[in-house]
Formats: C-alpha cells, structure tokens, sequence
DNA sequence: TTTCCATGAGAAT
DNA sequence: TTCTCCTGGAAAT
C-alpha cells in the first residue's frame, strides 16, 4: 500500500487536476451510490493528506449553510488505487496507489526525467501517451458521466476528450473537464462532516509530512508505551503515514531493533528517526518511490532499501544475513548486526 | 486456471 | 492472535 508519501501526492495531484472545477461525481460499481449523489455537481474546494487518510473537500449545496461542505475521505487501505486519464492539459501520473507492477513503472518513469524521450517534455509527453493507450473506444454513456456535466471551462483549441469507460470495479468516479479520476479497492470510502473529519483526525498521531507534525508528541508517545518500537511505529496513533517500509527502513537507519521496547529508546534516537522520516518521506512525495539507501549503500541501481524484503540476503552495509520475522501480522526485516538486539529481560 | 501475495486496519475471538 | 474486507498482478499449477 500506499505509505503516507502516496496520500500527499494524491492531494497535490486532486488539487491541482480538479481544484475549483464542478466535477461529476458517480460510482459505476453501485457500492458508493449514495455518496456519489451528495457529492455529484458540487466544486472540489480543497484537499488534505492526514497519514494514510485523504480529504477531499467538496462546495456545500447552495442551500446549505456556510459549515455545509462535505469532505470525501478516502483510505486506499492495501490494494487501493487512483487511476487518471485525461487531454492534454491534465497533467497526471497514470496511477497513484497501490504498488502493482503498472503504478510502479510509471512513477518510476515520472522520477526519471533523463529518460530517452520523446520530442516534447518527457514527463508530460508519457502521461498522455499512457492515457491515450488506456482509454477504451468512447463507448455510450457512463451513468452519472454525461449529465451533471462540469463546468465547460475547456480552453480554446483543445481537441475534444472523452472518459474511458471504468475499468474493473470503480467505487468513485471523479470526472472534470480535462480528465477523470478513477477510485478502485479502498478500505475507506465515504461522506463525511467537518466534525466527523476532525473526529478521524483525533485518532491519528502527528504526521512527518504536515507542517504541524509534532515530533515531540511522536517521542512522547513511544516512550510512554511498553511495546516494541516495530509495532508503535506502524500504529496510526504513535505517527501517521508510516507503514510497513518504512517502518523497517527507519528503524535501520537509526540502528534501533525492532523488538525493543519503546519506553528504552532514548529520546535522542526518536527524534533523529523523525527527523529522516520526515526527510525519507517528502523525498517519497516529490518522486512517487521510497528509496531509502544512501548512495554509497547502494552497489546496484536497484538497492532502494536496506532490509525490507531482503530477508536471507546480504545486508548492504554489514553484509550479515537480513532477518526476517512476523510481527503484528506484517513481515518484519532487520539487520542482526546493525540494529543491536534488545536486552533480554529475565 | 488457480493460488498467492501486497506499502492496511478494524472487528471478532 | 486470527479473521475479514477489498483488488489485481504475478507466480504456481
């Protein structure tokens, strides 16, 4: 899935593909029919990543008081993802979501900009040739995509686009003028209230990725727990937008093992592992990978990290065998060697 | 073709 | 701890 680093993407990319526009709102698989129509016509006024949740934030109806907006929030959970396609002027990554093989290869292609190329500016020249090769022939009317018809705001001379009809089970389809917006496989997936809003954001821990992250409160709030740090890091509660890479990859970087116990990491070691991963993922938001490795770490191109799936395999810095193990139902990687074990306690 | 697996999380046991 | 939900690409059959 989607680590925090995906999330905030996808508010950029929501806010600057869609911000201001009316967008037709529909759900072609029927599983979200109902929020679709509270949503359907109205104008995307805003957009917020909070860890691993989005915010979409929609205009409230006319007759609604100025407290009527209502946010989409979205949780792409761990096979979630955002497909996009649109003209010329839409510019999007093809898909920002969960890793399958597709995602993968372009947010690679978007990260590389000494890509061999075509004639006009490579990153946007990519996007449109993969739309254009998504899009199925312009087949008879998507139910909800031809009336509430956006704004037309279409500029002068852009040659006429049509939405692809959705492809596989489309919980959320957002269609403005210059492109769609296609939502498959979330775990969360509803309307909701500012209150309500707020009241999901309560739940979660500081989040590295927003201005008003709170390192102390992440410090704090391992050290007050007897758990291990592998598992406080991957609680929403602790801190937002951490998942299972990296989880593994911070924690080797600050040579902590995964099995100690929270309140016996010094306070030092916590806020330094704030501080990279605030640094690791907002270099994940501006390139769509996680890479982790410090060049000199890296002996080949395709060294992005340090433990996480490498169980059995050298590992790059110390070369002792990556291990692996479960915990809180997730795979685990670490490095014997580099990240001490804890002290056993009697 | 069937099965397995994944950057998740909540509920049930 | 285990189950359950959601999807689709890859690996296994």
């Amino acid at each position: 899935m989607p680590e925090g680093h995906t999330v905030h993407r996808l508010a950029h990319a929501f806010a600057e593909l869609f911000g201001g526009q009316r967008l037709a709102v529909s759900s072609p698989q029927g599983r979200f029919a109902d929020g679709a129509a509270l949503l359907d016509g109205h104008a995307l006024v805003g957009t917020e990543a909070h860890g691993k949740q989005l915010f979409l934030a929609f205009s409230p109806a006319p007759d609604a008081g100025a407290d009527g907006v209502r946010w989409l929030r979205v949780h792409l959970g761990l096979y979630g993802s955002w497909t996009f396609a649109g003209d010329e002027t839409f510019r999007a990554p093809h898909a920002i979501g969960a890793p399958r093989r597709r995602v993968g290869e372009e947010e690679v292609a978007l990260a590389s900009p000494d890509e061999p190329a075509s004639p006009e500016s490579p990153d946007e020249a990519d996007d449109v040739v993969v739309a254009i090769e998504e899009a199925a022939p312009a087949t008879d009317a998507t139910p909800g995509a031809t009336d509430a018809a956006p704004e037309a705001d279409a500029s002068p001379g852009a040659t006429a686009w049509h939405p692809h009809a959705p492809r596989g089970a489309v919980r959320v389809r957002l269609l403005g003028a210059h492109g769609v917006a296609d939502l498959t496989g979330p775990t969360a997936c509803e309307v909701v209230t500012a209150e309500e809003k707020a009241a999901v954001q309560r739940r979660l821990g500081p989040d590295p990725l927003r201005p008003d992250g709170d390192g102390e409160a992440f410090v704090a709030a391992v050290r007050a727990r007897r758990r291990a740090v592998g598992e406080l890091l991957m609680d929403q509660s602790v801190v937002a937008g951490v998942g299972n890479i990296y989880r593994a990859e911070a924690l080797y970087r600050a040579r902590v093992h995964p099995l100690r116990l929270g309140r016996d990491v010094p306070a030092t070691r916590l806020r330094a592992m704030w501080a990279d991963l605030a640094e690791l993922m907002a270099d994940g938001v501006a390139t769509g990978r996680i890479v982790t490795t410090r060049p000199e770490d890296r002996h080949d191109p395709e060294d992005r990290w340090y433990v996480y799936h490498r169980s059995g395999r050298p590992c790059l810095v110390c070369g002792t065998k990556v291990a692996e193990a479960p915990m809180a139902g997730r795979r685990l990687f670490w490095c014997p060697r580099c990240q001490r074990a804890p002290r056993r306690r009697p």
